[in-house]
This record gives C-alpha cells, sequence and structure tokens, in this order.
DNA sequence: CATTTTACCTACCGTTCGGTAGGTTTATGG
DNA sequence: CCATAAACCTACCGAACGGTAGGTAAAATG
C-alpha cells in the first residue's frame, strides 16, 4: 500500500512528519475533508515528498488506521493475558484501554470515526470490518471462556455478552471524545465492570461483590 | 437554515425530493464526500433549485440530522411512558429503536455518523452535542427515577447507569448496521434489558428475575 | 570516477467543488 | 388584464481538488 524508505535517515524522518500531519488532520477532519495540500502543508514538505512514500491519499489514511487498530487490539489483548478471572481481566481490559486512548487520542478517534463512518466516506477496500471484528471475536472467546468455567451466567448467549461489553466500552471511550471532564482511570474500569457483572437492578439480599 | 415553500404544492414536492435524494446520499458517503451536484442529479432537479429551498449544503444537511434526532428522541419518550416500571420501561425503549432503526435506517445512519465524526467533517455551527445530550439527560433522570424508587441499585452512580445503558443501546443499533442478520426485536429487547439489569456474573443461589 | 537509485523539487494537469448571476415560467392577487 | 411574487432554469464563476510530468541534487554502488 505504500513503499516504505529505503534506508536513508532523512527520508524516515520525512515519512514520520508526513503521518505526524496527516494523523492530525485525518483526526480533526475525517477522510474526504482532509486535503493532501493540507497535510504537506503542515508537514512543510512538498506533494510529490507524499506520493513519494504514499500511493495515495488513501494509502496514507490505511496506514495510520491500521496502526490504530492494531495499536489497540494488541493492548486489549495484554491485558486480558495479565488478569486471572474474568473480572479481573474486564477491569485490566477497560483500564489499559483508557490508558492507550489518553495517550493515542487522535488515532482512536480515526479508527472509531471510520468504523462507524458511511461506508462511501472512507476509500474503498479499507478493510476496518475485518479489524472491528477481530476485535469482537476476542471479546466473544473471553466470554464463552468465562462462562466454561462458570464465571458467567450461562443463560445469558455469549454474543450479547461479547457486545453489551464491547458497546459498554466503545460507549465510554466515544463519551469521553465528547465530555471529556468524566475521568477514565482504574477506579472507573472497577465500576463500569462491576456494573457489567453485577447488574443495574437493586439487590433484594445479596452479599455480592461489592459495586 | 432552510426556507419552507409557501404554498406550492410541486414545490412541495420538489422539496422533499432534495431530501430523499440528500438523505441517501449523505447516509451512504457521509457529509464532506456527498456532492450537492449528485444530489441535484439523483433528485432530478437543477442546482438553483436545491439552493432556493436550502440556504447552503449545510443547511440541507442540518435539516436531515435535525430530523433525524428529534424523530429518535420522541420515539425514546413515548416509549418510556408506555412502560411502567423501569424494567417494561428500557424494554419499551429498546424495542421502540429497533423498530424506529428498522423504518428509518438512513435517518440513523446519519445520526450516528455525525455524533461520532471528527468535528472538522461535519459543517460548523451543527449543534449534534447538544441533541446528544438531550437524549443523556433523559436516560439520566430515568435512573435517577428508578433509583429513587428502590428499583435500581444505589450503589451505582446514576450517571454510569445511564452511559453505560445508553451505550449498550447505541452498540447494538451501530453492530447491526455492520451485521444485519443479527435480529432486533422485542425479544432481543428484553434480554439486553435483562443483562443490563441483572448482570453477566453467574448468580451463586439466586431467585431473582429470569433473564 | 561513472552510473544508477533514492528522494525529492517546481510547475502544472484536468476535474470537480460549492455557489451564483441573470433570465424565464407559472401561479396569485388586485 | 396586468403586476408581483414564487419557483425555478441555463450557464457559468473562481477556487480547490487529487495526482503527475519532468527535472535534479545527493547518496549509494560498480
Amino acid at each position: 500500500m505504500d513503499t516504505a524508505p529505503h534506508g536513508s535517515k532523512a527520508a524516515w524522518e520525512t515519512r514520520e512528519q508526513i503521518l505526524r500531519a496527516a494523523l492530525k488532520h485525518f483526526a480533526n477532519a475525517g477522510y474526504a475533508a482532509t486535503s493532501v495540500q493540507r497535510i504537506v502543508g503542515d508537514a512543510r514538505v512538498s506533494k510529490p515528498a507524499l506520493y513519494y512514500h504514499f500511493r495515495d491519499k488513501a494509502g496514507l489514511f490505511d496506514a495510520l488506521v491500521n496502526q490504530a487498530h492494531d495499536g489497540r487490539f494488541q493492548v486489549v489483548r495484554e491485558a486480558a493475558a495479565r488478569g486471572r478471572g474474568i473480572r479481573e481481566k474486564l477491569v485490566e481490559i477497560l483500564t489499559a484501554l483508557f490508558g492507550y486512548f489518553h495517550h493515542n487520542r487522535e488515532l482512536t478517534r480515526i479508527a472509531f470515526s471510520t468504523a462507524y463512518a458511511a461506508p462511501g466516506e472512507v476509500p474503498p477496500g479499507l478493510c476496518h470490518f475485518d479489524k472491528c471484528r477481530r476485535n469482537m471475536e476476542f471479546f466473544h472467546s473471553l466470554m464463552q471462556d468465562a462462562q466454561a468455567a462458570g464465571e458467567l451466567d450461562n443463560r445469558f448467549e455469549s454474543r450479547d455478552l461479547a457486545y453489551g461489553f464491547y458497546g459498554l466500552t466503545n460507549f465510554y471511550l466515544t463519551a469521553h471524545l465528547l465530555i471529556p471532564h468524566y475521568r477514565l482511570d482504574r477506579k472507573a474500569a472497577r465500576r463500569l465492570a462491576d456494573l457489567f457483572l453485577a447488574g443495574a437492578a437493586a439487590k433484594k439480599s445479596v452479599k455480592g461483590r461489592k459495586p
């Protein structure tokens, strides 16, 4: 999709500069509303420099989107591996996602807006759908394992569990884009995992986990 | 924002035709990637006809976005009024939203993609943020009332409850855009409401509501 | 030292963009 | 029957779009 520089250090830096500027503008204005002129203007390079390093505008965008999805997926997998038991896993995942999001806000914004965008807004051939499903399937298998281990209620379908938690996760991340004062830290992660696990309904007589 | 026709029946039909075509293209390609040329071409009217009925491209888009948000909000409010008790209310809301979505797929897609879009992708001055918050606040007050009535666990913050349910709702709607074979009907609404209320964790010894 | 490849440059291409100037037809009220 | 407004039309504008042709300085390679 994009041609990497073959060795020169200056070339590598040019490429990074283009990527940085592109990330900023794509995150702020989306794909269609961002022009390559603005990118090269902000990166202080010429237009053919961009077209030397990347096949076209879509290829440049693709590189960023893949980076975003792959980074997020890796973070989730590593976090899940750290926790023992479903509750710890969910807390670790949420905490890690909140941290990743905080330090890669623009990448995350690109990932979300492309996932929810109209199909024709994003360049054709971009397979963000597969990336989303890979993420989803991981959550799905997580829930299935936890059901098999007796940690989760077997009367729910594992798909509903995966969707429910994935939706909760995504919503808090996207909400944080609009409402930045809502703190997303480990404490919030614990609250949300507990809400998901214990349910919102008032408990009649229960000595269960504290919310 | 847009000038309504003053009485002519043909004029009203022209306006509707423009709105129909615009809805189709904005939903399929987003705001920036949709050109007014394509809209007027599809609506079989001339460009000045569009600019006679609407101030500009942004005004046309604004009309559609407002229609989408207002329709959704009204549906949610009416559904909530139909249910007695928080569980019935949530089931009614989910069912009504699924139905509204099914019959207004393109409007809903516009509402979602603009809500999650990059700020610069959508025309400036579009106050979709207020529309989202109005929706959110309604859910928030719903949860607060249910907590006050002892139906929901007081140990959770009402904001977390509202966000959690809102996130679950939104995720299922957006997921349905990508995975249409996942049926969204009243049965699904009941499952999701129960998941939200009862929680995902396995019950040790509980004669609570059936999931 | 000659040659090839890398890593760009200036200048420009054809197309499409959102939007409008200015004229024309159609319904309406006096 | 004439005037006025509504409801469009054809034709066009300047600007910006994504992308490229053709040339070049510097570095790697023989």
